[in-house]
DNA sequence: ACCGCTGTTCTCCG
DNA sequence: TCGGAGAACAGCGG
């Protein structure tokens, strides 16, 4: 689940679902998921707490235990939160189990292990104060995303994906917004013109909302569903015709992660 | 059965 | 400091 559409809607959700209510216990099947925090110490802040707010910080969820401190959690590649029943079974790459009142139980899902389910303490603190702007946040603006390009050397693709400049894109949202803007994965951040960078933004901008208009309204489903269909532009779309201009969809690797873009309407300059 | 992918982020190196 | 390569993990499809 995790570009920042899918983070938020879990924020969401979460939102509804555990505000003002107390985590009666807490199970950590996998303690690979706390990345190296004490298990005793996050169970014993977990246990009895009440959950006053849920927040987000790029991809990262941020729940505030009021005087308990804040746990940070991260989807990784394959993370997800699972409400249950008491009585039902937990899905077998469960990490973390939350037992709640009124006989529910909430689990962090990640088969992968690439997520984390972390107290904040001062080294998670220092990550999240290193997260760069957020792209829906108001102070998101084209000036703002012109002033992080300046000087930037790497390829546009690279700029995008690196959390510490803009927070909360990932592989599919890269690859949306360039298309959207008309930009080339491998255009060099510094060298984009004042009219690209407005494009670029306003790519970010509206893939970004409109996934999360779609996600919220179907709730919450996603490539892995079985069923729902690829609903991007050019993202997973290799060999395909570009809505655009026609041209085939290309698929080119940069840092080892594929990019999909069109060769027609995606210049190079 | 092996290889090469997969929505992320670290660390290490030059 | 900056940016690229490879690592961490597990699973699935060709």
């Amino acid at each position: 689940m995790p570009e920042l559409p899918e983070v938020e809607i879990a924020r969401r959700n979460l939102e509804r679902w555990l505000v003002g209510r107390r985590i009666l216990n807490a199970r950590v099947l996998d303690r690979l998921a706390l990345r190296g925090q004490s298990v005793s110490r996050l169970i014993r802040t977990l246990r009895g707490a009440t959950v006053r707010g849920m927040g987000r910080r790029g991809k990262h969820l941020i729940w505030d235990l009021g005087g308990r401190g804040r746990i940070a959690s991260h989807f990784g590649m394959s993370g997800k939160l699972v409400m249950r029943s008491a009585n039902e079974a937990l899905p077998g790459a469960s990490r973390v189990v939350l037992h709640l009142a009124r006989g529910r139980k909430l689990a962090f899902v990640d088969v992968r292990r690439l997520g984390a389910f972390q107290l904040v303490d001062e080294m998670v603190e220092k990550k999240l104060r290193g997260l760069g702007v957020g792209p829906l946040e108001p102070s998101f603006t084209p000036s703002r995303l012109s002033h992080l390009l300046s000087g930037a050397r790497l390829p546009i693709k690279s700029f995008l994906m690196d959390q510490r400049r803009i927070a909360g894109l990932g592989n599919i949202h890269v690859a949306e917004a360039l298309f959207r803007a008309g930009l080339h994965p491998a255009l060099e951040s510094g060298s984009l013109s004042e009219s690209e960078t407005r494009a670029l933004h306003r790519g970010i901008r509206d893939t970004l909302n409109e996934t999360l208009r779609k996600e919220n309204a179907d709730e919450m489903r996603y490539l892995q569903e079985s069923g729902s269909e690829n609903r991007f532009l050019v993202y997973g779309r290799k060999g395909e015709p570009c809505p655009r201009c026609a041209t085939r969809i290309e698929r080119m690797m940069q840092g080892g992660r594929s990019t999909f873009y069109c060769p027609g309407c995606q210049a190079t300059k």
